[in-house]
DNA sequence: TTTAGCACTCTAAGTATAAGAGTGCTAAAG
DNA sequence: CTTTAGCACTCTTATACTTAGAGTGCTAAA
C-alpha cells in the first residue's frame, strides 16, 4: 500500500490503465512502448510489466496476452496518477452548459434533471440519493379543510420539501378549532428533525391535545403514519442503459443480476448511504465496496449539501475499467452546482 | 381473415402455439402427436401442419425444423381457441391476494404498487398510464402564505389529485385579499377539467382580477407553469428485466433497444394513449402495433375508469410468444380492481 | 541496464465431421 | 378418400481439429 513506484514504473501502469480504459482490450508491451514518449523498446517495458505484474498492480487474462489492471493497480492510478479532465468535453457534451440552460424549481426536478445529466456526462449509470426528508427540520405543518369530512395535511421543512396527505376526519372541526390544534403542533414541532418526531412525542402531543379537543384521533393516526411512510428514501436513477454498451456486461447474465439491483431501491439506498458519511468524493474500487453484487464495479461517490447539513449522495456505477478522470470531474462540478441552486430555492 | 379452421386443425393449431408459449422450441409433428388426445400419428399431423403453414398460420425456421405460430396464428389462436386461466395460478402467485392485502391510499401509491403485481403475476414488463390530469376536473384551489415571501398554490381535482407548488408573491398579501382572490377562481374554475383551461381564459381571470388587485402577477405567471407542465402524464413501469428472461432476447442489443425505449416516456405514452380508446382489453400482436420499436411484441391493454370517465390505460408488453391467456386474465382482474379501489378513494 | 531474437503458450477463428431432429414424399393399409 | 409407416433428405448444433496471430519470458549480446 505504503509503497511509491519509480517515475518510469508509474509512466508505464499510466498508460496501461488509460489505454485499458479507452480499448477493453489487455494492453501489451509493444501498445506501451508506441504510447511512451521516450524511445523505451517492447522487451524493457515487458521487464517493467512484470514487475509491475508480481507487485499487484496488473495481471495477464492469460499467459500471452497483454496486461490489464488489478483492482491494486486501479486504486495506484486514481491516488497517484490521475488527472481531472477538463469540464468543456472535446466529444461535445457540455455539462456547465447543459446544467445551467434549465432552470428547475422543484427538488425533485433538479434531481431528477441531474440523474440525466450525470450518466449523459459519464456514459455510466447514476444514482442520486434524494434529500433526506429525515434530516430535515420542521418549518410549518398546515391543515386544511377540504370538505366536511376531509382535510389536507401540508408539511414544510426548512429544506424545502413540501408533503401532502389528504386525511379524513371523522368529525366536523371548526375553524377555530383547526387553527387552535395547528398553531399548537407548530410551536411544539418547529425547528425538529423528523429523526426526532419521535410515536412518543407523538403521543405526548396527542394526550396534550385531547384534554382539550377529542376530534383528532384520525388526524393524529395518519399524521404518523404519514411520518413513518416518508422516512423511506427515494434513489433517483439514470442511465441504467449504459452498462448494456459496456463490454464487461456483454453477459446476459450479468446485465440481469446488474438490472435487478437497480430495481432494489433499499439496496441502492444502502450503498449510497454507507458512502455519505465521509466528505468529498469518494472512489471505491471493486470488492472495496462493502456489497457483493458490485464487487466487480467501481462507485464513485458525491455528497451535496445545504447550509453545511448533508442532503443527499450523489453516485456513479460502472465496471472497475471506468474513466476515473471525467467520472471524478464531472461528479465534482454537478456537486457544486447542486449546492448552489438548493440552497438559493 | 375470415377464415374457420376445421376442429382438427384447430386442436392442432392450439396445440402448437400452447407449446411454443411453454418452450419458446419451435414444435414438431411428433410432440403434437403426444400432445393431441385421439390416438393420430405424426404423420397425419404433418399434413396438418403442412397445410396451416400454407394458411399462414405457422411457419418453419428452417427446412428441417418444427413449426412456431406466425402473428396470424397467434390472432387465430387468441380470437377462437383462447380459455383464460382461472385467477388463482398454480404456480403460486395468486393476484387477488396480493391486491387485497395492501391498503392503499394515494393514487400514485396505487398505481406504483399495480405496476409491480402486474409484472409479477405475468413475467412480463408491465406499463400503467397514470390517470390524466387534464381530464380530470377543478375541484378547489387553495393558497397558503408560508412566510411574507412565499405561498403555496394547492390544486385539488375530482379524481383525487392534489398538486402543490410553491410560488413567490412579490408583494404581501393580506388575509381577506387572498381569500377574495381563491374564492373567485374556485368560483371560476369549478368543475372545468385541466384541459378547459386554456391560456385565454387564464388571461380572461387575470384582467378580472386586476381591476380589483395588482399583486397577483407572479402567482398567475406560475398557476399557469403549473398547468402547462402537468399536461404531462407519467407512465409507470414495471418488471423491466423480466424481458432479460425471454429467449427471444437473448441478443443484447435487442435488449439495449427495449430497455432505451422503456426510458423514453413520451413514446410510451403515445403507445398507451393510442389504444385508450376503445374499451375492455385489446390484444394487439406484433404489426398490429403501430410503432416499429414493438413490432415484434404483443402489447396487451385495458383502461381503467372512474364514474365511468376513463382514467388510464395498463399495459404488458412482452415478446409475441406470451401467455395470452394468464395476461389477459391477470389484466382483467387488475382493471377490475383498479376501478374499484380508485372510485372508492 | 537495455535490447534483439526466438521459442513457447494461449486464444480466437475457421473448417470438417458427426449426431439428431424433423420434414416431405411415396406407397401401402384401412 | 384418409391415414399411416417408412425412408431419404435437409438443416442445425455440437465437437474436435487445425492454424494464425498476439504476446510473453528468457537468453545472450550490446
Amino acid at each position: 500500500m505504503a509503497t511509491t513506484l519509480n517515475e518510469r514504473k508509474e509512466e508505464i501502469l499510466r498508460a496501461v490503465v488509460v489505454n485499458y480504459i479507452k480499448t477493453a482490450e489487455p494492453v501489451g508491451s509493444r501498445t506501451v512502448a508506441r504510447a511512451y514518449p521516450v524511445g523505451l523498446s517492447s522487451a524493457t517495458i515487458r521487464n517493467e510489466m512484470a514487475d509491475l505484474e508480481e507487485m499487484g498492480y496488473l495481471v495477464q487474462p492469460h499467459t500471452s496476452a497483454g496486461r490489464v489492471p488489478t483492482q491494486l493497480g486501479y486504486r495506484y492510478y486514481v491516488d497517484n496518477l490521475l488527472e481531472e479532465d477538463q469540464m468543456i468535453m472535446d466529444d461535445g457534451f457540455d455539462i456547465s452548459n447543459s446544467l445551467s440552460a434549465e432552470k428547475m424549481r422543484e427538488i425533485e426536478q433538479i434531481i431528477t434533471y441531474s440523474t440525466r445529466v450525470l450518466s449523459q456526462a459519464t456514459n455510466q449509470t447514476s444514482l442520486i440519493m434524494g434529500p433526506q426528508f429525515k434530516k430535515s427540520a420542521f418549518h410549518q405543518i398546515r391543515i386544511l379543510p377540504l370538505d366536511d369530512k376531509r382535510g389536507l395535511v401540508v408539511l414544510i421543512t426548512d429544506t424545502g420539501f413540501i408533503k401532502n396527505k389528504v386525511i379524513n376526519l371523522q368529525q366536523q372541526l371548526s375553524q377555530t378549532e383547526l387553527h387552535q390544534v395547528v398553531s399548537y403542533l407548530n410551536q411544539k414541532l418547529y425547528g425538529l428533525t423528523i429523526d426526532q418526531v419521535t410515536t412518543s412525542l407523538i403521543n405526548e402531543l396527542k394526550r396534550d391535545l385531547f384534554r382539550r379537543l377529542e376530534i383528532l384521533e384520525q388526524a393524529f393516526i395518519l399524521l404518523e403514519e404519514s411520518l413513518k411512510e416518508e422516512k423511506q428514501i427515494r434513489v433517483f436513477l439514470g442511465g441504467t442503459t449504459n452498462i448494456l454498451n459496456q463490454p464487461e456486461f456483454r453477459d446476459v447474465d450479468k446485465i440481469r443480476r446488474m438490472l435487478n439491483l437497480f430495481e432494489q431501491e433499499p439496496l441502492l439506498f444502502k450503498i449510497l448511504e454507507d458512502n455519505s458519511i465521509e466528505d468529498d468524493i469518494v472512489v471505491k474500487i471493486g470488492s472495496e465496496n462493502e456489497f457483493e453484487d458490485i464487487k466487480e464495479c467501481t462507485l464513485i461517490t458525491g455528497t451535496y449539501r445545504i447550509h453545511d447539513k448533508t442532503l443527499g449522495t450523489v453516485g456513479v456505477l460502472g465496471p472497475t475499467r471506468m474513466d476515473y478522470g471525467r467520472v471524478i470531474s464531472v461528479m465534482r462540478y454537478l456537486v457544486n452546482h447542486l449546492n448552489k441552486s438548493l440552497s438559493s430555492s
